[in-house]
DNA sequence: CATATAATTGATAATAAATATCAATAGATA
DNA sequence: TATCTATTGATATTTATTATCAATTATATG
């Protein structure tokens, strides 16, 4: 079982990105493959520097400047979406980038990523409204999680 | 005509917040009201240096970390609205502190303010089906305004 | 398969936004 | 008016990100 045809659609999600690399003439490294797979995978949203470590775990002497480099062409290429903290520091999400909200903890940082249905409603009105050509976005609500809701009330 | 209750919604805003930050044995000093009235004024979204630049025109020995507490002042009192910028500077929008998007220009920076109906639905949406409780958000789109369309078609 | 070309890497310096520090100042209260 | 303590202003520090550039290496080509 080598070189095959993607069937998963994670599978299919990477050999799309990788053509977008070849068609542009950037180059396939194997830090690049490995920060890919890494976002491709992660259910959560690592931060850069939880991208550098588990990167280094197979490639121990990529750079961090790699890292942001790598990050900066996926978001080019709209591969990826990035979240803004409050605190000025961004976590990625490889999994979904189309429109899509996020619900974030202020307190214990948990974030998820439910299934909003009005989303599409939201992107249509804005488009209409004001005439732009959206290419990404942030759509984030910031709070606090149940349990912590809980821990808070004493 | 001098002290007199507040007639216009800009003014009872105002009023509301002073009351704000009286209850709370905050101060109230005038690079504090100079600031407050800049951004409930601006009908555009200020950085930080910006109002930074405009507070030093009445109080020319304001120093940027008053700005920069005061408006974590605000933010807190949810009475401003932070925008990150994805270049990781903020901008900050004292007009209409609950939760509606904005469009921005990622190449001339114009920022709009569309009154966007679908929002009460997504926010609704997004407390059902997450359990959290917010208390800010961000709800940004990011692209190219009209005119920025035109230009770039040669 | 060997070679040439140019994109990319890795190490580190530079930049920039935001926060922390702390003595001096000045609101608020009695 | 005097006291108390939050706030200011100046600056140092921190932290995230970007820039720089020589060395490396992916890719195309003969």
């Amino acid at each position: 079982m080598k070189n095959h045809h993607p069937v998963t659609p994670k599978e299919e999600r990477l050999a799309q990105i990788l053509a977008k690399i070849k068609g542009r003439d950037f180059r396939l490294t194997p830090q690049r493959l490995a920060i890919l797979n890494i976002l491709a995978a992660s259910e959560d949203h690592p931060s850069v520097d939880d991208i550098y470590k588990e990167v280094r775990n197979r490639f121990p002497t990529t750079s961090i400047a790699t890292v942001y480099k790598t990050i900066a062409l996926l978001k080019e290429l709209n591969e990826v979406l990035e979240l803004g903290f409050p605190d000025g520091s961004n976590r990625y999400d490889g999994h979904r980038p189309y429109p899509h909200p996020h619900a974030i903890c202020t307190r214990c940082r948990k974030i998820m990523d439910p299934e909003i249905s009005s989303v599409d409603e939201l992107s249509e009105e804005m488009k209409k409204k004001t005439g732009y050509s959206f290419s990404f976005h942030r759509l984030d609500f910031f709070g606090l999680c149940p349990e912590c809701q809980k821990n808070s009330r004493k």
